[in-house]
DNA sequence: TTAAAAAATAGAATCAGTACAAATTTTTAT
DNA sequence: ATAAAAATTTGTACTGATTCTATTTTTTAA
């Protein structure tokens, strides 16, 4: 029951390619390069870190496309798009309702596990629930040891 | 078991400043101005309705203060802030944490009724969780009803 | 191969939110 | 009550995330 560490996971190109094409999405360089970095990423990247991270590889990438590439995804169930951060989105690659905590003092976003009967919780009378988010704010484990340290 | 309908609860100006002054907050006029808006109105307001609604009644309001005011309040537990709606902060005059669902259509947010079980889940082991937030988004029920009409 | 459609790009525009310094109001101490 | 100090408010300018628009590139289909 702990939560993530910036744990990677490799993906290949191929893998990528091919849940694109499985959701009728062209698998095109800026779209690929882009999946397989949130894929690979749990550090839920906003839109300029995945920008900075993908130029060298992809030189003709513009923000436009990682903006619209990324909103995209979100809509399509590939991602998740976070608005904890009050100023700016924040990406998840994993596209299934979980918590987040947000450490207001250095500004990461970790995740965290649910129990999923919550998750299940999404009934509610008379509207339609598409999405569910539940965050936490509040300062990391390693926020409170280096104020320990002080 | 259902969501709010933009009931209007009123405050007199004296229990707002009571309040205010409780916190040791001193209670000048916009301050006791805004603090009665969001404790009357449970329509998620956001900064520009608040700025407009008060601008009659308090002329040299301006929308710095707004921002301020509010962020203070919601610091020192008096309303809280809602990062629910992707372009614009919006607050509550509750500051006790409750789900919210916002309408995909027309922008509204409603509060939901949450079972208290679910907002003691808060330790999260190693951080220091200080706020949860729990968010819905989808259609409302006023939506579905003028789709269907269509 | 070529025309049409889809996707990506660059740069401008927008707009919520913030910073800051000047002006005003409130508080404090005499 | 009054002057000085502190707190608050204000307006303007600024920042920076996101979106818009027009153009270019790539892909698709005939």
């Amino acid at each position: 029951m702990h939560c993530n560490h910036y744990r990677e996971r490799t993906m290949t190109e191929q893998q990528a390619i091919d849940t694109l094409k499985a959701k009728g999405i062209c698998p095109t360089r800026p779209r690929v390069a882009i999946y397989k970095y949130i894929q690979e990423h749990f550090t839920h990247p906003n839109v300029d870190e995945v920008f900075t991270h993908l130029s060298p590889e992809v030189p003709t990438l513009s923000k436009t496309t990682v903006y619209n590439t990324l909103r995209m995804y979100a809509e399509m169930g590939l991602c998740s798009m976070l608005t904890i951060n009050e100023r700016q989105l924040v990406f998840d690659g994993n596209a299934k309702s979980h918590a987040h905590f947000m450490c207001k003092v250095c500004g990461r976003v970790y995740d965290v596990p649910t129990a999923d009967k919550m998750l299940e919780e999404m009934h509610i009378p008379g509207h339609r629930a598409e999405e569910m988010h539940l965050y936490y704010r509040g300062t990391c484990q390693s926020c409170l040891l280096k104020q320990e340290r002080m």
